[in-house]
DNA sequence: CCATATTAGTTGAAAATGTAACTAACAAGG
DNA sequence: CCTTGTTAGTTACATTTTCAACTAATATGG
């Protein structure tokens, strides 16, 4: 007899998460895609930038554990867009600050909404209690990988 | 006042499991990447004739949520690597049956105790209630995009 | 100052992914 | 049979991501 059958795939969490994040991130994607043309990355960029106002590159990439060049490469696509402009910082011209334009914020407007409401709905079909637990259960899973 | 506040992005799932299943994707693969060479296509792909045995390309597309381009990538590089076989169904020779060779089980029997030596531990650091719902709740997200 | 190291960000090439068009095999209706 | 449609899987091409090398600016230690 095998050991296999300990292992399930629908018990492995990374495979789960996987499928789980795959499925609700498809579900989403086509708000700021198809409305703004704009990828994962972009979208993120603009969220962070919405959220906490003017950020550098580098404190965006910190915060959404993206990498430097996915940034890099996002943040020109927003900036073509008209949606960021960046501002160096006379201080340490290695930095730029970051901001959205008006463009960017109503961007932002719409799709902060969006985002809330797919949020609501999912609340709503798992129950406030089970959302609250996999909330933290994620959040753990991400600060301590 | 504006309604941005109502939105954070640490209270929206999409981004939550994303981040997520980075964190803990990143924590596994160098399971199969070092030791195997292998991407995560083909650990998945590995991973399911392992488990159910022979299989159709197509079978494992569909339960795996896998594109088919995808899939078909995966097993020639697991055919590369002496891990699968195919074996024309006389049939319909539109189907190939998948399965491991010895080496290719070997690989597996090894993965599988990684895998579930790596959710042991996932599973102590949550609580076992915890994992409960929240495997639950990701197979209802799964489920039901 | 000056050599060296570090940091923020960019760029180019290689790898991987997604999209669409394609082939080959089978199915079904006339 | 023979047209038309469907299915499994592959391939070509465009887009996206990753990796490594690079620039430019600042910091540090002598």
């Amino acid at each position: 007899m095998l050991t296999s059958a300990e292992m399930d795939l629908s018990n492995f969490l990374p495979y789960l998460l996987n499928q789980a994040a795959d499925a609700q991130g498809a579900a989403f994607s086509p708000s700021y895609k198809d409305r703004y043309g704009m990828l994962q990355t972009e979208w993120r960029i603009l969220f962070h930038l919405g959220q906490y106002g003017e950020l550098t590159a580098k404190q965006i990439c910190d915060r959404a554990h993206i990498h430097k060049t996915k940034a890099s490469r996002g943040v020109s696509a927003l900036e073509n867009k008209r949606f960021v402009v960046r501002e160096e910082v006379a201080k340490d011209r290695r930095h730029a600050l970051l901001s959205l334009t008006t463009a960017g914020r109503a961007a932002y407007d719409d799709l902060s909404m969006a985002a809330a409401q797919f949020d609501r709905k999912l609340q709503e079909r798992l129950g406030e209690d089970d959302v609250q637990t996999l909330k933290r259960c994620l959040c753990a899973l991400i600060k301590n990988p």
